[in-house]
DNA sequence: GTGAAAGCGCTAACAG
DNA sequence: CTGTTAGCGCTTTCAC
């Protein structure tokens, strides 16, 4: 999928007019190709500014989207009229091709776009979709179970989960995993155990709290992402807990410094580079050949427990 | 300069090949126009997520310029490579104008943009540019000086000040405010009560210690962010020491929520909506007018002492 | 080889 | 008021 840059412009900084370098307009209109692609981020910006999850597949995507010498441009879609400004935007023909990132569930914009032909990929399986897309995601359910099974082997009674929102797939599977492990052990899924978080930091804390206190004689926590278990760490050492003695904390990676802020955090890592540079290759595929003809597919990438806790 | 938008799209979901709407190349290579306005951003990816200023200036433009009928894309320049392609992108004429966030010294973007008469505004003061351009900015060496006469009429001893980078509008006049405001009083600026952030909590949390370290009597800090004075109050929480009581904390407006995670923090508030309004207003009057003919100007926000310190 | 011309899909201006 | 046409700036093709 090489193409040729238009030549570089030479700004003329002593007039003032002048010309803009090649139109990109016109060579767009006649070679109906954009050679742009479209980042989209379906998420409010105070949850989008803090979640390094989304930080690393933005530059990671964006990285490798310009290796290939294609232009990136990052679209927010916080709220249901930005929704539909994105949608104009892209189905304008403004961009080749679309990376859709932190989708929830019963958004419309992988349906549309793929019956729009716009090339598409997912990071993340997506629920309840009318057409195949392609998709990249980790292995969340087998890493839940990775974490849970490491618990349970460590002997750990009373072990609680701190999920991510259940309306995502990210949040359910995790959530699966550790069901997954507990049935294979013969032990039941307490509600009281189980915390429905919102991947923030605050929300970990919060959680953290809440099930201390339902559930004081808890020994571990499972947490659906490193940014909600640095709370729940803030939370148990407020409770006067004592990490991981008293209770085990494994986390799931989605901050990449977490071994330097949290050496004690034990964590189920997935390779978040590597999951960024699939989804930009996927849609650069796409790209070069004929929308249509494209079949859908997807990665998932193993996922694996990280210890870090001196325990 | 309400424009007509494109008739919206019937996106035809029964067919495999359809028309994506209206060709937006087309239509932009006849209005001259592109409707679009680009919001890039001169910062490296782990600096941006995490910075709350970012996230409000980034929403807060956004909104503005899509209330005006216009879309907004955001453009990441995490290094100079990534620079020369946002350069490419925005003098191809893909966007009408450009709202520049988080400007380095020596960045050269601003002078080529305008340069090429592309209509352009700066967030926060810029320096040592060729051209004039319009900028939006807060009062930071009158809000410095507030936070640090406030400290001294407190009757505080020993002030220090974490600063920002001193490489940055930002960083230098919320120092050169906290400067005025203690020569005002007859008092020295000790170097060993001075040190250098980089706006981000990790920052204010070092900085703080090596402080403490150097000058265990200091007891007042101005910190030139919220974000950093949050790093800080964790340093001085571990080292022991009490606040307000035995050390004073000033911050400087940058998150939005910390009068709710931080109760105890007095900030210098800088209306943040506000500006990035302001911003998107500049531009779009911009576009109004001919490029050439605009005349630039600036704005600068008056701040506030805002306590919410218990003490 | 080099140079001229057709035409991409729209909008605006103009003629009927 | 409605229908037709010129032409935006580039690329590609076709003729020379």
């Amino acid at each position: 999928v090489k193409s040729a840059l238009p030549r570089p412009m030479v700004a003329d900084v002593g007039h003032v007019e002048l010309d803009h370098g090649p139109d990109n307009a016109a060579r767009t209109l006649v070679k109906g190709r954009t050679d742009t692609v479209g980042l989209v981020i379906s998420e409010a910006h105070e949850r989008v500014f803090g979640d390094p999850f989304l930080a690393s597949m933005v530059r990671g995507v964006s990285r490798a989207v310009m290796r290939a010498d294609l232009q990136c441009v990052v679209l927010w879609a916080q709220g249901r009229s930005d929704h539909d400004a994105v949608e104009r935007f892209v189905t304008q023909g403004h961009v080749d091709g679309v990376v859709l990132l932190s989708l929830h569930e019963g958004d419309r914009m992988p349906d549309l776009l793929t019956a729009a032909g716009i090339p598409t990929v997912l990071s993340g399986r997506p629920m309840g979709l009318q057409r195949p897309v392609t998709y990249v995601d980790a292995d969340s359910r087998g890493g839940g179970a990775l974490a849970t099974r490491h618990l349970i082997a460590q002997g750990r009674r009373r072990i609680a989960m701190i999920t991510g929102p259940l309306e995502m797939p990210a949040g359910i599977d995790r959530f699966d995993g550790y069901c997954d492990a507990m049935r294979e052990a013969g032990r039941p899924v307490e509600r009281s155990l189980v915390a429905e978080g919102d991947f923030t930091e605050r929300g970990g804390a919060d959680q953290m709290a809440r099930l201390l206190e339902r559930e004081p004689g808890l020994d571990a926590v499972f947490v659906a992402s490193d940014t909600m278990a640095i709370g729940a760490l803030h939370a148990l050492d407020r409770a006067g807990r004592r990490v991981p003695d008293d209770v085990a904390v494994i986390g799931f990676d989605d901050v990449p410094m977490a071994e330097f802020t949290q050496p004690a955090l034990t964590t189920v890592r997935q390779p978040l580079d590597e999951m960024a540079v699939a989804l930009a290759e996927r849609l650069i595929a796409q790209l070069g050949g004929d929308a249509g003809a494209a079949v859908p597919d997807h990665v998932v990438f193993p996922t694996e427990l990280v210890e870090r806790a001196s325990a």
